[in-house]
DNA sequence: GGTAAATCCTAGTAAATTACTAGGAGATAA
DNA sequence: TTATCTCCTAGTAATTTACTAGGATTTACC
């Protein structure tokens, strides 16, 4: 039950996005010196946010990364599931006919991952990234030394 | 952020253990064949749930396990906890000095792991095993075919 | 037009983790 | 004494993770 680095990195690399975004799209190289991430790793993440529909790039010289929407209008389960794919703790736990298993209707652990899915989904849905980006400005984490921070 | 089949086959042996408990304990033997799990990998599962408190065992012929406690004093929490260890989506959730990176109090994220945690915690901690026990009897599981269940 | 600064795209790969299997030692009821 | 159990430690194939590597392409700017 841990989130991959994808996901912990990846969120951290959107906030980060989203404080210094302006007119001008933010490189992948600022981002990674800002947050101590490796520059080749974090394109990948940036092209599955991308994928999502999360953010725009502009390619070539002077280019980069801006939020496709709305910091108000995204939300750390947005981000997540780019990310990680699905949350639901256990695959049956979904509603899909097909992948699920015959028994499931009478399964009472289904119950359970249900449960704990639904618990997720709500909480991650409900923190928005400008909820973040404002709790970043507070707390000053610009300065912040990310320097082997793993999450 | 999938729970491992410790997680998956462990609660269902353990209400399956809940469920056909009497005076006399329940082999793995049996458990594995309703619930059409290996009796190797199930026999390490046990030791865990042992070794966290939960089940007692009677070794020699006619001996099995027997649950520890009171099925309504066991959460699904213990048992998670007790198969996989900590439920934390990320390691610097926790509150520990130790383990977290010294920019946790300045660093954004780390609310929204503490978010998710709290919200995995109370949903698997709020569910007992007595609950998930009278549920299997009212949708009669005991004849529920498990072949190829790997939830 | 050339160059530097970007994104884009695909592969490869070492390390860790998962999900088991295997082999036997020890305990106990019949 | 034997069959039936738990207990304990190792081993291991397959998968996943967390990257790294090598370019191709696009674009601003001189």
């Amino acid at each position: 039950m841990k989130l991959s680095t994808k996901g912990r990195y990846g969120l951290r690399a959107l906030i980060d996005l989203a404080q210094y975004s302006s007119e001008t799209p933010v490189s992948i190289t600022s981002i990674s010196a800002r947050q101590d991430l490796s520059e080749r790793y974090l394109e990948q993440l940036m092209a599955m946010l991308k994928k999502a529909g999360l953010v725009k790039s502009v390619r070539g010289a002077g280019g980069g990364y801006v939020l496709a929407k709305d910091m108000a209008a995204i939300s750390v389960g947005d981000v997540l599931r780019a990310l990680e794919g699905s949350l639901e703790p256990v695959e049956c736990a979904g509603l899909e006919p097909e992948g699920g298993c015959k028994a499931s209707d009478q399964c009472v652990t289904k119950y359970v991952w249900q449960r704990i899915n639904d618990s997720i989904s709500r909480t991650v849905d409900e923190i928005r990234l400008d909820q973040l980006v404002e709790e970043s400005r507070k707390k000053q984490c610009a300065g912040l030394d990310r320097t082997g921070c793993k999450n």
